[in-house]
DNA sequence: AACCTATTGACCACACTGGTCGGTCGTGCT
DNA sequence: AGCACGACCGACCAGTGTGGTCAATAGGTT
């Protein structure tokens, strides 16, 4: 369907992919104009419609592209976690907030589109990412070294407020994180990661036997 | 300017109050519609700009009576606020909690509201929810007892990381808080509390010292 | 020149907007 | 009864913005 659109240059393509990403993740399905994506876009109303037949198939196009490239960009880092919660989890939110830092548009796209209520909106594609969520959920909790754990802490309730910890700290510093992605690099983003584990590091010695705090 | 309204019938004035809060929540102050607002509350188009003079003076007026509510319904169960800082977070929760359960459009409207990018919604009134807030916010974080922390505890991340996971609770028990409070009221409510107390209790344990934990 | 394809942007019918206004109706006063 | 009043109604208005179309064009290749 989209040859000609995926034939286009490389720059072109990918700024129109940001902007449409951008006007469904802040206004919706429905309320998103073609009309601003094209003038954000730079290129005109017919060459949209020239690439995708309708509104609707552009919107599955930028949902499948986007559950791809999550695809890509975090499932080679979770092949082999470590059994260590911490570790594990640490990483885990390290990837994660690596792409929403460098890719803020198709974050931001994801997240809204999943629970976007247009009718048009809620298509099959919902399960190519529940299944694809499934996936790392499996590879999140699958095989954690419970034995690690003080004796009369539950471990359920920790692993709940791990996760916590990680999605306060995460939203907290979700708008420094672009900015800083944007202008600093790599090193701005990894004293974030850094600050983040400290915080762990208290959860850490509270949950973990002492012998196990290394 | 709203005598009108407010001479109304208290059922017909809540009816309206809380559909115009709801269309404004979900769909924003620019897109939300008049005419749906009418349709919801089952008013004419005419009753509705007899009451308000225009659009934005409805929205105006939702956000002062919001402000207003909210003021009405915590105010009062923070005034002396124990110095034990999971006790005083606790009941603030509790009361927040219970505000969000039992007026759950009023709670939307006004998270919402305070977001909002339309220039028509961004007024004065903003000045309004911040003097409300930082009066809050004091009764909050003012004249806590940090003596009880352990030694070797960074107070202020560990209040940061008590707050994440009040937060944590309340965001996963969102859905679940209004059916509760709406089929099985206050008991239904308090299970739910204590659950959030078991969370915070294992927090206890881990940053205050041993004779504080009582 | 002739042809081809990618691209343009003026244009369409239409949905829906916030707001208006002539009119209806119930009530209370004279 | 006649009258005035004000709450309320809903058809209607001009305006805006929509997704989508299509004849025209630009630019390259033969």
């Amino acid at each position: 369907m989209h040859e000609n659109f995926i034939a286009l240059d490389v720059e072109k393509r990918d700024r129109i992919i940001n902007e449409a990403m951008r006007e469904f993740s802040v206004r919706g399905y429905k309320n998103a104009s073609t009309n601003e994506i094209v003038r954000k876009a730079g290129i005109s109303k017919g060459a949209l419609f020239h690439y995708f037949a309708s509104k609707k198939e552009l919107f599955e196009f930028l949902y499948h592209y986007g559950v791809g490239f999550m695809m890509d960009a975090i499932e080679p880092g979770i092949c082999d976690m470590p059994s260590d919660v911490f570790e594990r989890w640490i990483e885990f939110s390290r990837l994660k907030l690596k792409v929403a830092a460098q890719h803020p548009d198709l974050a931001d796209f994801m997240q809204k589109a999943f629970q976007d209520d247009a009718p048009e909106a809620r298509t099959l594609l919902k399960d190519e990412f529940s299944r694809f969520a499934d996936n790392f959920s499996q590879k999140i909790y699958r095989g954690i070294d419970f034995s690690k754990f003080r004796q009369g802490v539950d471990v359920q309730k920790a692993l709940q407020i791990i996760w916590w910890v990680l999605e306060g700290y995460a939203l907290s510093k979700q708008k420094q994180m672009v900015d800083l992605a944007r202008l600093r690099g790599e090193e701005g983003f990894d004293a974030l990661i850094l600050e983040m584990e400290s915080y762990l590091d208290m959860l850490r010695v509270s949950f973990y036997k002492e012998e196990c705090q290394a």
